[in-house]
DNA sequence: ACAATAGACTTGTATAGACAATTAAAGCTA
DNA sequence: TAGCTTTAATTGTCTATACAAGTCTATTGT
């Protein structure tokens, strides 16, 4: 029996089919349960359960409209990929992208530190103990043009290996995914001018305005982390899509 | 009976609740069924259509959790407001938003003018035939700061007396929603250093960065509009939020 | 060995019915 | 009139059942 699966929720007065879609969500958020894993099948959480299979297939049928769960007919159910892009602003792994329009990516770190977290960057990261956090500053290249400057701090007590990451291997973005898989980011995008050791990293002119994204993701109640990506604005534009 | 509300669809081998979702998403972008106007009940569905409830109220509660109608327990089920902010891209009201705000907004109408299309802007708007399109360029103030330039081209045919607004009153934003109501749209974020006119425009020095947001809404098939929108990089960002 | 078939399991859709919760309006009472 | 109660309409949730359709495995037949 798995009925279990409902306490310490935070509202037990929610209808059953919201309660397991929290359970459910909860589970790989959490990370128990893998990206392209199997998830119980309607008749298996019918079962341990006890409810109705409409309300099961209410639960599965909307995480799977809001992209968590993927079905297949004659197959099963499973945790869905985690989107590179979200329904209107993307959150891209930059390396991805530039492959994907068919050039060459590269990238160098700059700066890995790892440190207690002083009182702004906790504040920042809303964590309320001292945890410790990561700060890295990563550039990134598009066919030996600089597209990116990511200066990055991270949670380190929801990704604690990110300071023995490969950088050059793989993006920060890639172990994020894996390790704490983002429920939930706010972006704030400005035009700025860089600063002059900026203008040299990107090699631009210190008159040339770039893009600049202000993201933090959450999973769950936690901050992963908070990144701020500049882009030269000559050679990156931003793509929205809405609607249906 | 409202089975003939089937007719001319696509698909004519959808599921019955999705082709009720279609007719009903239909009757709203047409401008036959206005903001905040009830629709039938799902007994009165139920009736007209003869098929079962359940299948109606999945109809709706899609629907609902799309953003498009809006259901009140006692009350009934209406046409949803048209979201000022979208799920992350936001498609501003920028007057609404300086006012929320709690900031004063002016708008000054810099040129109005009607054309027959040309190619390239036929083109842009996706429109087959020739016709009709109009031009704009507003400058919109936050307490005599200004804040934005909107250049726009509209589609005459799904939005005819553009020409007739008062643009002191309402911003083009407001005619557009009530007249064409968006079904889908784009954007296109950039930063960009402005024009030596736009800068003057816009009381801004010729280095300080813009952000430029490109956007094209449909309503239905059809092309409404295409908004040059560039906001002073100092006074400007962008918000977006994803997730759960 | 190979192909076709049958069966089991899965998700997708639709139906009929039940009760709860919310709201507004009508009706009743002091 | 003012306040309370009842009633009707509506949405919200849940159940039980049914059949369709997709996928894989095991069996059967040639």
């Amino acid at each position: 029996m798995l009925a279990h699966l409902f306490d310490d929720m935070p509202d037990a007065s929610q209808p059953i089919y919201a309660k397991l879609k929290q359970a459910i969500t909860q589970k790989i958020s959490h990370g128990q349960w893998q990206v392209n894993q199997r998830v119980p099948s309607e008749a298996e959480w019918v079962k341990a359960l006890g409810v109705s299979r409409m309300t099961v297939n209410r639960a599965l049928r909307e995480l799977t409209a809001e992209g968590i769960l993927v079905r297949h007919q004659g197959l099963g159910t499973f945790v869905a990929e985690k989107k590179a892009h979200s329904a209107l602003f993307e959150v891209h792994n930059i390396a991805e992208e530039i492959i994907a329009r068919g050039h060459q990516h590269r990238s160098e770190l700059l700066v890995l530190e790892s440190a207690k977290a002083n009182v702004e960057e906790a504040m920042m990261l809303g964590v309320r103990t001292n945890h410790g956090i990561f700060r890295s500053v990563v550039i990134h290249y598009e066919d030996d043009l600089p597209i990116q400057i990511e200066e990055r701090i991270v949670n380190a007590s929801r990704a604690p290996d990110y300071d023995k990451q490969d950088f050059s291997k793989h993006t920060s973005y890639e172990y994020l995914m894996t390790t704490a898989p983002m429920t939930e980011g706010e972006h704030l995008v400005e035009a700025v001018l860089p600063t002059p050791t900026e203008c040299e990293r990107l090699q631009i002119s210190p008159t040339e305005p770039c893009l600049q994204i202000n993201r933090r993701t959450w999973a769950g109640d936690d901050i992963i982390t908070v990144a701020r990506l500049l882009h030269p604005g000559s050679r990156f534009q931003l793509f929205g899509h809405f609607g249906r």
